[in-house]
DNA sequence: GCGATCTCCGAACGTTCGTACTATATTTCG
DNA sequence: CGAAATATAGTACGAACGTTCGGAGATCGC
């Protein structure tokens, strides 16, 4: 994941990643029968941290608001965690990377997508039923411009370094709630 | 910039390039004293074709809220014009695709991504200047928000294909604008 | 008209790629 | 304990990679 994280998941080579790990070419490639392979289990171990790591401890917090606000959180951190991956989030990575190339990573990913999306937007249903935000609130609409506000932060980020990337992205984040929240 | 926009700037070869144009590698490789001056002039030219069909446009139109929703909307015509390049917007790949590798191609891609910013901020300081926009909104913080628009549609239509993602991406612009407009 | 410049080519280079075989240690299990 | 499964290594392959070189044909400027 570390090193996909750096070349981009069709960079990742058995050679250099055999080398990296002090083990022969074909001692490592018998883990895995293919390149496409050590794509896809890659591909699924940055999945699943994410949502070990992002979504998991959300589910911690209240529903509504509490567990919406933990979860932009927790993926703000993710996306700035570069202790973690060093070269920023691999899912962010291949899925531009894979937009337009059919197969199996494709579909792993855009599966993987579709799923974080339902979830983000079952948070926002739920924020809703608890009163928290406005009836008319669209849970698709606001998930779409919250995934806006986390990729706006990774652009800024790690492009251009900016290190007011976090701040300005709790700005749109407290904006967009407060532009749906009942009372508000 | 058709090739690289579907297999990304470091997946262009030279071979796969020449055999596309019917040259030989060599033929081709002489235009070029490297692999890296390919990618550059490549990326140099997309630069230089956004510019034109996204910046130019919208400078013909009046400063304030004319201009910059010239500007949204020739942005999000690019993002979907998948005629022009087939492998989706050449820029925003290359972008996170380098956003950790230093070199003359990520100084390139930054360089081109602040000079955009900058613009699309003046863009918007000129809207508070026609009265257009609150004095109190902040240029780049709008500039964050607008480019997380244009991200998360990008994201949208490619990877899930999801033809409603420029429908989404005009009612966030809207309510952003709208969020900050004199008399809204 | 003729040298200089430009465009393109074919062949070859050393390297890396993904993958296939075979063989040897190590671990697991009945 | 012995057999079976697992982990790793070694070697080899054909292909593609970026790059270099020498040369053929066209084009242009004096």
């Amino acid at each position: 994941m570390a090193l996909a994280s750096q070349v981009g998941l069709e960079g990742l080579s058995i050679g250099s990643l055999s080398r990296r790990l002090d083990m022969s070419k074909s001692g490592l490639f018998a883990h895995f029968g293919s390149k496409e392979d050590l794509q896809l289990q890659t591909l699924r171990q940055a999945q699943g941290l994410f949502a070990e790591r992002v979504f998991a401890p959300a589910l911690k917090h209240a529903p509504g608001l509490p567990r919406i606000e933990a979860l932009f959180s927790n993926w703000l951190a993710w996306i700035e965690n570069s202790a973690n991956l060093p070269g920023g989030c691999l899912i962010l990575a291949a899925a531009t990377e894979y937009d337009d190339r059919p197969g199996a990573l494709r579909d792993e990913l855009a599966a993987g997508q579709r799923e974080l999306r339902g979830a983000v937007a079952k948070a926002v249903r739920l924020a809703v039923d608890a009163g928290h935000l406005h009836a008319q609130a669209d849970a698709w609409q606001l998930t779409f411009e919250i995934l806006g506000i986390v990729l706006a932060t990774h652009h800024d980020r790690r492009l251009l370094g900016d290190p007011r990337a976090s701040e300005r992205a709790l700005a749109a984040f407290q904006r967009l709630i407060a532009a749906h929240q009942v009372s508000g």
